[in-house]
DNA sequence: TTGTAGGCGTTATCAT
DNA sequence: ATGATAACGCCTACAA
């Protein structure tokens, strides 16, 4: 059966007002009154109920994260900005409310149901897209929300990673190596860092005098085998590129495949990179090269960057930018 | 401003009770009246207040993980878990809610707290202890939940791996491939699943006739860096070991770290192996061989055993007992 | 077909 | 120092 403060105020003899002050340790309660009533809560194990709670003091002390059905849960780049996230949410002592949409829900509609709904205090996003309806819907709420990435209209706190500098490096890294011909997996341009990572791609591009080549360009959707997909298409050219340049890890570890699969070497013959640094880069065989985004590190930062926005606190820093390094690694040196 | 039912009752006219049966579908609302409600609530976008109806219906449509401080939140195999865990949820329509201790807070604690305060619909229990007061707290509370591991006393739902057949296994391997000195990093005898795993060892050194010695039996928590001071305490010894056995992937990966910093070749000079097969295994350089455990597979199972649980469907199977398979890989290869 | 009333468990306000 | 009352937003007997 379950304690509430009514029962314990039935065992004691006092009201329930009294016995709410007195465990939540007003000092308007005689100090016997209150020794007595504590007894008996702890006696019989009383735990406040947290939903009633929430819905009196309306806060939750939850964030949430919403993953996208396309993500999958198991998508490493989210595992680590929830380790991240949950770390720091658990500091401050919050918890963490994942959510996926059900099988048939529209995403917005997940933010909608969340949100909407008071779920929770306030929450994460990532993977933005132009023109995101998820930030339209959120700052049309003015609830309170946080952004891996960036968001041009409108200010809204947020940390990214220089994205054109980060591609800009790896184009630069290929080309001090030799290689003329560079093949780019990229993502759709939906996704907001797509424009800055391919910008980083143009300008290193034209910077170096290299032209570049339409049948180079292909598009993949971050899942592995997406990057092994458009790896195959790369490397059935007829003048194949000698290096490849995937925007994010998962789909440069497809394209290693795809070039091992062909019976060539990664590095020898054909240099990968990635972005991110997801954990399997460093273990990937061989070792992949790519521009390292302190994914756990920046879901840290944006748990505490919300959380002092949902507690009223001031925000030292509003966008935050973030240098990214380009981890040379084995995938890209000439064996 | 925030949109409830009275939002809609005074802006319909009708009732809070009409404009709820209306929104919930109810055929004893006139059909007109229904059409003029939803509009309404379509155009202010209502969307009910979850929290108010979870304290209403008692039940949160949740369920819950704790993670423990010692593990914190990046460790891989909570990861592995969560992700199987939270995808199953989501066919279900749940939600996760994960929680770490506040700073100060005993394990128990958060549970009392979450449990207690009707937080969550049920809870996934992972690293079972030997007599583990979290799994007496639930089983007196009478709290859904389910456990990754085994519980001798009293039955509850589990899913588990069958340790000492895995163990067997990497022995068994190890001196097929002439080994006989063999180091273990074990885990501590309080967690559940070492009593397990040292039972497979203790019957793969006898049946094969090999001694057990007590200074190649060495203890970690169960973390990289524990597993590779314990492997340096092993390699110190006069006559080190030539195989080094860890009760995880983590140790595993460390104590190779180890035989390499002493300038040592894992697989030709010394054998290691795991349990897990976390997915840095595979990536690891060399590649761990490994006893797996289908991490993520079981997440998913105890996710579905939860909620079938929660809702009060009966159970096909109570206690699972899933075969483990062993990984050769090159770690424990004679080059 | 619609509305009134009560309660889920908590906390804040205002009397006494 | 203590208690009665109301409210957070929802749902559901029961009454009309």
């Amino acid at each position: 059966m379950k304690i509430t403060l009514r029962t314990i105020a039935e065992e004691s003899g006092f009201s329930i007002t009294t016995v709410s002050r007195a465990l939540a340790g007003y000092d308007d309660v005689n100090a016997e009154t209150r020794q007595h009533i504590i007894e008996i809560a702890d006696r019989l194990g009383y735990q406040p109920n947290l939903t009633a709670r929430h819905l009196r003091s309306q806060q939750t002390n939850t964030i949430g994260m919403i993953i996208p059905r396309t993500a999958h849960f198991s998508d490493p780049f989210y595992m680590e900005l929830l380790s991240g996230v949950g770390r720091e949410a658990s500091e401050y002592g919050y918890d963490l409310l994942l959510s996926a949409q059900t099988r048939s829900e529209e995403e917005l509609n997940s933010y909608r149901r969340i949100v909407g709904g008071s779920r929770v205090d306030g929450i994460v996003l990532a993977r933005v897209l132009v023109n995101d309806p998820r930030i339209d819907y959120l700052q049309r709420q003015r609830y309170p929300f946080v952004v891996f990435g960036r968001v041009e209209s409108g200010e809204c706190p947020s940390v990214d990673v220089d994205g054109t500098a980060g591609i800009r490096q790896v184009i630069a890294h290929f080309v001090a190596n030799g290689h003329r011909r560079i093949g780019v997996i990229r993502s759709s341009h939906a996704l907001m860092f797509t424009g800055q990572r391919y910008a980083g791609y143009v300008q290193a591009m034209e910077s170096l005098g290299l032209p570049r080549v339409d049948a180079y360009e292909v598009e993949g959707n971050l899942t592995q085998q997406s990057g092994q997909d458009a790896a195959a298409r790369l490397l059935d050219l007829p003048e194949p590129p000698t290096a490849i340049l995937a925007f994010n890890d998962l789909m440069a570890l497809g394209a290693m495949a795809a070039v091992q699969q062909r019976g060539l070497t990664v590095g020898a013959d054909v240099a990968v990179a990635g972005f991110d640094d997801i954990s399997a880069a460093a273990g990937a065989t061989p070792p992949l090269t790519t521009v390292r985004q302190p994914i756990h590190d920046i879901g840290s930062r944006l748990a505490s960057m919300l959380i002092r926005q949902i507690q009223g606190q001031p925000l030292d820093e509003f966008q935050v930018l973030v240098k990214p390094e380009l981890i040379i690694r084995a995938s890209s040196r000439r064996r």
